[in-house]
DNA sequence: CTTGACTCTGGACTATAGTCCAGAGTGTAC
DNA sequence: GTACACTCTGGACTATAGTCCAGAGTCAAG
């Protein structure tokens, strides 16, 4: 388990250098060991983290967010406290996940029913399927 | 079906006026039809598309993203290239399910597995299961 | 022992997505 | 017929999440 630079460990999440020493900024990835001159050093345990930071994101959760859920981990705070915020989060992506599943189940309608030669225009897409189906399964 | 102020749409659709005048001036909602004196007119299909709006952007869509899914309804461009688009998308959502459920999972088995009476430190959270769990199941 | 690639810090700059006025007109309730 | 809430436009401001220098030091190869 040698040492990672932050070069090498940005490549491996696939975000930029800036990027890394933001993150740490903010407080998402802790301060790294240096090296004797000053480099930072990190550990594939840093890249795993890193690349969840990133695709948290892509799921819509701001760093903010994404700390907090990196928290639950560390489970300062006391039992309770972190069982009651990590339902609350569970409960949070549910609901990302149903909503998500409307879009995709709308768009999937969209691509079966008009692949063929029929007119484009008269496609019952988003505005229909999608809107609507989104309020109506469960009020929240 | 009568018409609908911009407070009462911004109301029905839980956004500000501003960020609807915001929308209109980014091309997300159609420039809304006027009153004699200037006032802005919306329908019921405005406030569901808002509404859409607003949770996409909860799932990590950019407004060009969500402008880009609206489109697929009005569908200009080839009937081939709407559905290799829509396609896209498509996998690009389903990408998001997964990855969703795998963060689902992990916070899950936190919850359960740690909410006895045991010490939490020991709990084998988000770097373990998450980071791990993420980028096993399939090579994007 | 000098390149060239990499890293450091601090601070300025950018893009996205709003949010907040000011100043003026409109609608309606009493 | 006058408050009070609402709407208009244009422009300035804000927060979040980076991104991009400059100037200086470091590391590895040849």
């Amino acid at each position: 388990m040698q040492a990672i630079t932050i070069g090498k460990l940005a490549k491996l999440a696939e975000v930029s250098v800036d990027t890394v020493r933001y993150y740490e900024r903010q407080g998402l990835l802790r301060p790294a060991p240096r090296t004797e001159s000053g480099y930072r050093q990190y550990s594939q345990a840093d890249a795993d983290r890193l690349r969840f930071i990133r695709r948290a994101k892509t799921l819509g959760f701001s760093l903010e967010d994404i700390a907090e859920l990196l928290q639950l981990q560390t489970a300062t705070g006391s039992r309770a406290d972190v069982k009651r915020l990590s339902e609350q989060r569970l409960a949070n992506i549910e609901l990302k996940i149903r909503e998500l599943t409307a879009i995709r189940d709308a768009l999937s309608t969209l691509v079966t029913r008009c692949s063929g030669r029929g007119s484009f225009a008269a496609c019952p897409i988003i505005e229909g399927v999608l809107a609507q189906g989104l309020h109506a399964p469960q009020e929240n």
